[in-house]
DNA sequence: GCAGTTGTTTTGAGTTACTCAAAACAACTG
DNA sequence: CAGTTGTTTTGAGTAACTCAAAACAACTGC
């Protein structure tokens, strides 16, 4: 039945390959745990891995986390008030959306009108990057709580 | 000479009434400790109100951050990597650009536009409250050393 | 101007989310 | 398949807060 050859590790194999990372068990475990359009913290990762490959420890999930987001196979994210996030959805400069109440996060398109999220009014001699761009509110769920 | 009665103090003391917060010594010293246009974090605001006030708890000055950005009078930043700031320019919704180098943080007109910053590109059902936009980049002292 | 109430500050301990370093180990190279 | 180099494990350590109880100080009304 090859059950075993599942193909986001392929994926996640050829990613590692193609930053010049070795493909190792935790690595792929840690791509395999975080679902699409997920955002979760170290914590929680490493509570999926165990599962999987029960003797992998904290700091591993943590070391892997700086490589895949340091090699842009995984974004981490930090909001204000909460422990790092880590998503699998790369290479577009999408943004979030934060519950104010329950933390929850969700992806968003970036702002409307012609990309201004790389223009600020006066650059102070900065040579700008990226621009990150956090929306605050309630989520649905929280407002029907009210 | 009456050097005593600062007009920043008298100033601070009318915004802390105006939130119904008494009116205390280390309040005041943390609102007299941030220069305008400063982002500074919890420590070196601490390290400033222990000079003129040394019996000052670390914890007090937590206390007064808490309470003074609860209510308005400051505000309280997180960039992503290094302890919460905290500056004194409120009222406006202005952005941050922050050196991915030096981690130096400074201040930023909203972004150009019809302040787009309010309006993502799909709201997913979120009653959207603020937009917090920052900018990363190297910074001109950065930039030089290169 | 003073007592009472209520909000603040102090003191002390505890926690969360990481980070660092050394030694054991496992992937890729030739 | 041996060697090299990058990873993971094990164990310890830290920064930046947060919580709780007791001591204290601001404002209220008398």
């Amino acid at each position: 039945m090859l059950t075993d050859v599942a193909p986001d590790r392929q994926e996640a194999a050829a990613h590692l390959r193609e930053a010049g990372l070795k493909v190792t068990e935790p690595r792929l475990a840690v791509f395999g745990a975080i679902e699409l359009g997920e955002h979760i913290d170290a914590d929680e990762i490493f509570r999926r891995v165990t599962r999987e490959l029960p003797n992998t420890s904290l700091q591993t999930v943590y070391g892997v986390l700086a490589a895949l987001s340091g090699a842009g196979i995984l974004r981490k994210i930090e909001p204000a008030g909460s422990p790092a996030l880590y998503e699998n959805r790369i290479g577009d400069n999408h943004h979030h959306l934060v519950c104010t109440s329950c933390n929850a996060v969700v992806d968003v398109g970036c702002v409307v009108g012609e990309a201004p999220c790389l223009t600020p009014s006066e650059t102070h001699g900065f040579q700008i990057a990226t621009a990150e761009v956090t929306f605050w509110g309630l989520c649905p769920d929280c407002r029907a709580l009210t």
